[in-house]
DNA sequence: GCACGATAGGTGTATATACACTATACTGCG
DNA sequence: CGCAGTATAGTGTATATACACCTATCGTGC
């Protein structure tokens, strides 16, 4: 039955962005004991396990590649981060320094901490379900709008 | 069973944030036609329902107070918004102009597009079970968070 | 071996987000 | 009434985010 679709629910970029700004705060309360960002502690996890261009590593964290670049900013000033050439001299390979696995193992425990009181806040089962849906939707979404950027240009 | 909590699933932060990075681009990509953001777009409806002072509305949105100072800039210099003085002279009230309601007119038809195609992305039980998620999340957490953020001052 | 399109990356500008701090106005108590 | 304390809003600063545009390098066809 091809419904006209629109939820009653509302804009789903809404709700998305409201619990995102919340859960924001509460991951950021916590890690700025270890002076960082919820953003920088995920990102320095991400360049921690492999050190890629940027181009590449934006399309694995579906970030626009320009925004990686100002993100990478304040990781690099803290020297957590380097940008080393690569074989094509073109390229910047990201790429993690001894402090910047400090500061990721300074802020594991801030981190465990916020992640656990959300789960206990919202239960184990609520956690896992949320993150299913938020795959889900990723999975199917990124593509789709990665299509209609690419598309803009021309 | 008062079980470690840390789900394998990863940081909740960050698939949220990546998510909404994601759906935010999809909503202002059909949005521009109409020269404005999602997030003016869904303010703007917020602020058309009802005039309340700034702190009022920041709470109803989950959104840091002095945010809405500056997310409501670039509306009140389109001449779509304006702060009315209160009863109290400290307060100021967010009202909608005719302008304002103008510009929520000409930009339906491109929200409805986008929310339509995130629906035919995802199926709507998806989508209804999303809304679930995000919306049992947004109320155990916003208490939580406020006081948190409360106890920080003192 | 050079011209040209494609590819990798950065800048300019604008908005979104939040914390620490500041300024102003109200309110209640002595 | 006058002041102490509280409530309301804005600023300074920093980060996050993305689009339009720019620069430099690569690879290929001739």
């Amino acid at each position: 039955m091809p419904e006209p679709t629109i939820t009653e629910s509302g804009c789903t970029c809404f709700s998305l962005r409201r619990l995102t700004r919340t859960v924001s705060r509460l991951y950021d309360l916590h890690l700025a004991e270890a002076g960082l960002r919820t953003t920088q502690y995920s990102l320095l996890r991400w360049i921690a396990t492999e050190s890629l261009p940027v181009a590449t590593l934006a399309a694995k964290l579906s970030t626009e590649r320009t925004t990686l670049t100002r993100t990478l900013k304040p990781l690099i000033d803290s020297g957590w981060v380097v940008l080393a050439p690569g074989a094509d001299s073109r390229q910047r390979i990201v790429t993690i320094t001894p402090g910047g696995r400090a500061a990721i193992k300074a802020a594991k425990q801030a981190w465990r901490r916020a992640q656990s009181e959300l789960e206990q806040a919202l239960g184990s089962a609520s956690v896992s379900a949320l993150h299913r849906q938020l795959d889900h939707a990723l999975v199917q979404l990124a593509p789709l709008v990665e299509r209609h950027a690419h598309a803009h240009q021309g």
